[in-house]
RNA sequence: GGCCCCAUCGUCUAGAGGCCUAGGACAUCGGGCUCUCAAUCCGAAAACACGGGUUCGAAUCCCGUUGGGGCCA
């Protein structure tokens, strides 16, 4: 079969051409955070033909947030350069000074570094190499593959549709030929040949992007003919699409990277989701993966070729998935930070309880912080049963170590052995003393989170605070 | 309007002509576990868009229709 992935167009076998010569220098400017300090160009014009390697790139626009439609296909093209053991590179495509800002760049490469997708070599900026693209649109001018046109939308497009009225396929005449060369050079703009030209000057070899680029794929290669820029090979994805059927869009809501971060949802599971978004693994694989998993069974030919609705519940899953296989340390740093004040020996054993049960990093943070705080004073008056039981359990306590969740246990049950009261009975009254709240995780748990002392403090608040009111 | 892409359970998908009475996962529903809420385990329901071909045999190949999407400006 020819190509499974049958959006993957061929590389142009009938140029094989040697043009190779930069077009400019590389901007020595800034370099990624994080990024190694090299400026590492293909060695000296090495043919690429030759070379092996595999190069791709990701070229956000600097004009808002990392949406979740172009977010994924950065994973793709990080997967596919780390499997193939290629380069991964970033291209700023901030051509439009109107909507770019350093604002939305740093953003942007913050949310690829925070979901793991580290890139290679400092970061092409667009803006940077207008020359480039300049003289490339000279040499299509040059070679009569181009015309010169500054017509408003407006006038085009009242030609199209004369030109329509009469029966003729809609066709720009070149108007603008008549405008003097000097004048031309003055009003010209960058434009179009700017990704084919960065794709060869950045030794991309792989295409990867949205399906809906894939219209545009044979002029782009016949662009790179023309300017005697072999061509890389083009495969496209399909896009994803929304709760409605629609390409995902801003006006989805939750669209973005920064959002899924901001509601503690861990980069792990959203990467991993995104990658099982249109990429399925081999089989009898679990959907559960880690970058590094991913990065190793990772193939284009794998990538599904219809649109994927984004779903939450999914992502949800996912997101439970990872965090409950997420070490301890990994987790840590953000739920402390999520509960302030609280000690971080109680934090971190309340993240090995809740870790297990919750469902994100947002529930952790609250379950910890419901377990750690004091609770707020219960003034509803204790019955006889719950006096009991708390009488029972203060004497249980003290003393008492509670190294372990077991020994916790252990503890209850004994106590339930000394009085004659329903288990059902003897938890709640417990939990409520301990958290102030009806339910959570489970007695043994909240016991040995708490530890002894701060829970024998509870117990007396709970028994003198209600005891007032009780008689 | 022209050209292009896509089409399997509600959702993500497996599926390369017989392994398909279509498999897995999320969600849903039922049950087990249990001190609560969960988590977890077990089970159930649930799909090849439609119509024509090709073939001994089609989810799978071809054509058309319908539907969705994209590009062109």
């Amino acid at each position: 079969m020819a190509s499974r992935h049958g959006q993957a167009l061929g590389r142009d076998p009938g140029s094989g051409s040697s043009a190779r010569e930069r077009q400019g220098q590389k901007p020595g400017g800034a370099r990624a955070p994080g990024t190694p300090g090299r400026d590492c160009r293909p060695g000296g014009g090495e043919p690429r033909g030759r070379r092996m390697s595999v190069w791709v790139r990701f070229g956000p626009s600097p004009t808002g947030p990392l949406h979740l439609g172009s977010a994924r296909t950065a994973p793709f093209n990080w997967l596919f350069a780390r499997k193939h053991g290629g380069r991964f590179l970033l291209r700023i495509e901030d051509t439009d000074p109107e909507r770019s800002s350093p604002r939305w760049e740093s953003a942007i490469m913050s949310d690829l570094a925070w979901l793991g997708l580290s890139w290679d070599e400092a970061p092409v900026r667009q803006s940077e190499r207008l020359d480039a693209y300049r003289s490339a649109a000279e040499r299509l001018l040059a070679g009569g593959t181009a015309d010169y046109c500054f017509c408003t939308p407006e006038a085009l497009e009242a030609q199209r549709q004369e030109q329509l009225a009469r029966g003729l396929p809609p066709r720009y005449d070149g108007r603008c030929r008549a405008i003097p060369p000097d004048e031309a050079r003055r009003r010209r703009s960058a434009g179009e040949p700017a990704a084919v030209v960065d794709d060869s000057w950045m030794s991309v070899t792989h295409v990867i992007r949205g399906d809906d680029h894939l219209a545009n794929t044979p002029r782009q290669m016949a662009l790179a003919r023309t300017l005697e820029l072999e061509p890389a090979m083009y495969a496209h994805l399909p896009l994803i699409h929304g709760q409605d059927g629609t390409p995902l869009s801003k006006r989805h809501g939750a669209a973005t990277v920064e959002e899924h971060r901001r509601s503690a949802i861990l980069p792990e599971a959203l990467v991993s989701y995104l990658a099982l978004l249109g990429w399925s693994p081999p089989a009898g694989q679990t959907e559960v993966m880690d970058l590094a998993l991913l990065s190793q069974l990772f193939s284009l030919d794998r990538v599904s070729r219809s649109p994927a609705r984004f779903d939450p519940e999914r992502l949800s899953w996912f997101n439970r998935q990872h965090l409950r296989r997420l070490p301890v340390e990994r987790l840590l740093p953000e739920v402390v930070a999520g509960v302030p004040g609280v000690e971080p020996a109680v934090v971190e054993r309340a993240l090995h309880a809740v870790k297990r049960e919750a469902s994100s990093l947002r529930e952790v943070i609250e379950q910890v912080g419901e377990v750690s705080r004091e609770p707020i004073a219960d003034l509803r008056p204790l019955s006889t049963v719950d006096r009991a039981v708390l009488e029972g359990l203060r004497s249980a306590l003290r003393g008492a170590a509670l190294p372990s969740e077991a020994e916790a246990r252990l503890l209850l049950d004994r106590l339930e052995g000394t009085l004659n009261v329903r288990k059902r009975a003897m938890m709640h009254a417990i939990r409520v003393a301990l958290t102030g709240r009806p339910q959570g995780l489970p007695v043994a748990t909240l016991l040995w989170v708490i530890g002894p002392a701060a829970a024998l403090r509870r117990v007396e608040r709970a028994l003198t605070q209600a005891a007032p009111i009780a008689s």
